[in-house]
DNA sequence: GTCATATAGTACGATATCGTACTTATCAAG
DNA sequence: CTTGATAAGTACGATATCGTACTATATGAC
C-alpha cells in the first residue's frame, strides 16, 4: 500500500504546493487589474538586470514570447516600464524599469510583511535556512535547460 | 547597494523560478492537449483522497470553481475521472480516479525518471534532505490560508 | 553588392482561466 | 408546510496564455 514515489517528485510536488500558496498571498496583494506575472517581471529586472530584450525575459520565464509582448503592454500601459531601440539590433527592444516602477515592486513587497512576519513566527528561521540549498538546486535547474 | 529583501522573499522567489522550470520539463512529458492542471488534479487524487467534490478540488488548489468545471471535462473526456452524483447533497459530485486515469498518472511520473535521475546525479540527497522541512512549511501555509 | 536563412517582435485565432449571474438543492426559522 | 438565505455547479462573457503565421531586420555565403 505504500506509494514508490521518488523523493525527488514528492519535492517538486511539495514546491508546486507552496508556490500556489505563495502566489495566492502575493495576488492578494495587487491592485486591481494587476497580475502575479506583472509583478515577477518588475521583479526579476530588480534582480537580475536592467534593460532586458523581450525575448530574454519570455525565456527566463519560459514563456512564449507572445505572452510577454501581452505582459509588457501592461506594464508599460501602467508606466512601469520603458521599451526603448536595441542600440544593436534594429529589430530588437530594451525593457527598462521606470521609477514609478521600481517603486509599486517595492511598496507590493513591503506590503508582504505582515504576511512573512506571520510565516517567520510559526517557522522560525526555517526559510532562512533552506535559502543556500534552494539556491543550489534552482541554479542547477537554470543552467541545465536546453 | 546592499538589497534589504527579508530572507523569505527570497525564499518564495527560489520557489517560484524552481516551479516554473519543474512545471515546464512536467508539460514537456505530457501528450499533446494535456495540460499540467489535469495532471495535478489526477495526482492530487491519488495522493490525498479519491471521491472528492469538484468544489474542494478548486478550493485545494485555490483556483475559482469555474475553472475546475473545465479542467474536470477534459479529464473526463478523456475516461481519466468519473463523476458520480453525491449520495449525501443532490447539488453535488464526487470526482473518482479511473483505472485508466490511474496508469496515466503512474506512466507520467515514470517518464519523468530520467529528468530526476539528472537532477539526483547532480545533486545527490539534495531534495530528500529538504524534504521534511518544506512538507513542514506546506502544512502550515496549507493550515494558515482563510 | 545579391541571395538564402535565421531571428525579434507582433497580429491573429484557439484555448485556459477568471468573474458574474443564474439554476437547483439545502437548510434554518417559523 | 412555506419562506428566505446559503451553497454546488454551470453558462456565459472578459481577459490571459499559447501556437502559428507574418513583417522587418540581421547574418552568412557567394
Amino acid at each position: 500500500m505504500h506509494e514508490d514515489i521518488p523523493n525527488l517528485f514528492r519535492f517538486f510536488n511539495e514546491i508546486g504546493i507552496i508556490n500556489q500558496l505563495a502566489s495566492a498571498i502575493l495576488q492578494s496583494r495587487m491592485p486591481k487589474g494587476v497580475l502575479v506575472p506583472h509583478f515577477t517581471v518588475l521583479n526579476h529586472l530588480v534582480r537580475v538586470r536592467d534593460g532586458a530584450t523581450p525575448l530574454e525575459l519570455a525565456q527566463a520565464f519560459q514563456t512564449p514570447k507572445t505572452t510577454m509582448t501581452h505582459t509588457l503592454s501592461g506594464l508599460r500601459k501602467r508606466a512601469w516600464v520603458e521599451e526603448r531601440p536595441n542600440p544593436s539590433d534594429a529589430r530588437s527592444k530594451q525593457v527598462w524599469l521606470t521609477k514609478a516602477g521600481r517603486r509599486f515592486r517595492d511598496r507590493v513587497i513591503r506590503s508582504l510583511g505582515p504576511d512573512l512576519a506571520a510565516v517567520e513566527r510559526a517557522l522560525p528561521g526555517l526559510a532562512s535556512s533552506l535559502l543556500p540549498d534552494l539556491t543550489r538546486m534552482r541554479e542547477h535547474l537554470d543552467a541545465s535547460r536546453d
